[in-house]
DNA sequence: ACCTGAACACCGTTCAAGT
DNA sequence: ACCTGAACACCGTTCAAGT
C-alpha cells in the first residue's frame, strides 16, 4: 500500500527512522487530534505501510511513549539567575503550562504520563530550578518533595481543565450560575452568594490570572512552611 | 448473538434500562479496565445484542459520559457542622480522591470531565461545603473561586499520579534517585542535595500523607489570604 | 416498542514473503 | 536489513428486518 516498492529505501529517500516517524505521528496529533492517530493512518502520513513502522517501535503504545518523551524534552524552563525563589518556583509551572498548551491533543498523555517513571528522565533537567528555588526558600528536604509534587500536581489538574474548557463553547463559570439559578432558592445558599456578588465581567474566566492566582496561594503556603522552621 | 430472541423481553425478564446498562458498564470497567469497555463486551456482559444498548443511550460516548456522571453522583462530602473551615476543606479534597480511588480504572475520564460540563450538575451538592468553608474562612467571592479550582485542579493532578504510580511495581522516587546517581556528579546539585539529605525510609512515598501536606500548603496560603482583608 | 443480525468501514498486530 | 501485504481478531455504528 506505501508509495514505494518492498525492498530496502531506494537512493535519495530517506529512510524510516524512530525520529521521523515521531515527528509524523506529532503532526498527526497536534492537527487532526489522539483520535486520528492510528498506525494506519501514520503509514500514510508517512508514504509507508504500516506495517514498516514496527522495525522501528515495537507498536502503538511505543509510538505514544515516544510523542510524550520527546514532548517533554522540549521543554525549557527559563531561569534567569537574578530571580528570587518566588519566581523560579513560577518559572517552572509556566513552563509547564506552556508545554500542554502547545500540544493540547496529547495533554491526557502527559499528564497521566507524567507521574509514572515514562517521563522522568526528559524532566530530570527541567526540575532542578525547582529543587534549587525551593531549597534556597528554606524548606527542608522532606518539605521539598512535598511541595515538588504539590505544584506538579496542581499544573496537571489545571491544565487538564484548561484544554478540556477550551475544547468547548460555554463558559463553565457561567453555566455553573445558570445551573444554580434554575434550582430552589433555598438551595446551596453559599454558591448562591458567591455567584451573586460577583459581576458578570468577574465571572467570566481569564486562565491566564486563574493560574497565576493558584500559584500566589500555593507561594504563600510554601512562605508560611518556610517561617515555621 | 444475544441469550434471547428477538421482540420484546418475555416476562420476568428485567427489561434492559439505562441503568442496567450503566451499572453493568461500571462493574466491567471497575473489574477489567476501561480497555475491556466495548460495546460488544457490554451486550455480552448484559445477555444482549450489541445493537439493543443503542436504544437506550446513543453511542459509546454516552455510556462513558452516563458513567462519570453515575460516579460524580456517588459522591458524599461528610460535612460534619461543628469543624472549622480547614477541616472541611480538607474533608471536600478527600472525598474527591476517595472518589478516584473507589473508580481508579475511570480516573482519566473523571478528571478530564470534571471541568467541562458533563460532571457540573452531580457535583453542584458537594461542592456546596466547599463555598461555605471558604466563604466563613473570610475570602471574598473572587478569591472563593479561585481557591475553589485550585484545590479541584490539586486533587485531580494528585488522583492521576495516585493511580498511575499504583499501576506501576516500583517506587518513582527511588527511580528518581537512581536516575541521579547514573549521572555525572557535577550534574544536578539541588537534587542531588535534596535526595541525599534524606533517610531511604523517609523516602519512600505514601500517598495519605503526601496528599494532606499538599492540602497543608493551600490551607496555609488561604488563611494567608484571608489575612490579608 | 424493543430487540436482532448482517454489513460497512475501520482498528492493532502476526507472520510469511518479497527485494 | 528493511519493507510489504494478506490475514486474524477485534472495534463502533447504520440499517433493514424481525416479533
Amino acid at each position: 500500500m506505501g508509495r514505494r516498492g518492498a525492498g530496502r529505501p531506494r537512493a535519495g529517500e530517506e529512510p524510516l527512522t524512530r525520529e521521523r516517524i515521531l515527528g509524523a505521528a506529532l503532526r498527526l496529533v497536534d492537527a487532526e487530534g489522539m483520535g486520528a492517530l492510528s498506525m494506519r493512518g501514520l503509514g500514510a502520513e508517512l508514504g509507508v505501510d504500516p506495517m514498516s513502522i514496527y522495525h522501528h517501535l515495537p507498536g502503538k503504545e511505543a509510538v505514544v511513549s515516544g510523542l510524550v518523551r520527546m514532548v517533554y524534552g522540549e521543554v525549557r524552563v527559563s531561569s534567569a539567575g537574578g530571580e528570587g525563589w518566588r519566581e523560579r518556583v513560577r518559572g517552572f509551572a509556566r513552563a509547564h503550562r506552556d508545554l500542554a498548551r502547545a500540544h493540547p491533543n496529547l495533554v491526557l498523555q502527559l499528564v497521566s504520563s507524567a507521574p509514572s517513571g515514562a517521563a522522568t528522565e526528559a524532566m530530570l533537567a527541567a526540575s532542578e530550578p525547582l529543587f534549587e528555588a525551593l531549597e534556597s526558600a528554606g524548606l527542608s528536604a522532606r518539605e521539598v518533595l512535598g511541595v515538588v509534587d504539590l505544584v506538579a500536581d496542581y499544573v496537571h489538574g489545571f491544565v487538564l481543565a484548561e484544554v478540556a474548557v477550551h475544547s468547548e463553547p460555554s463558559d463553565h463559570r457561567a453555566s455553573l450560575r445558570e445551573l444554580l439559578e434554575e434550582r430552589p432558592a433555598g438551595e446551596f445558599p453559599a454558591m448562591r452568594r458567591v455567584f451573586g456578588s460577583i459581576s458578570r465581567k468577574e465571572l467570566r474566566y481569564d486562565f491566564d490570572s486563574g493560574f497565576e492566582s493558584g500559584l500566589d496561594v500555593i507561594v504563600a503556603g510554601v512562605e508560611h512552611l518556610a517561617r515555621g522552621r
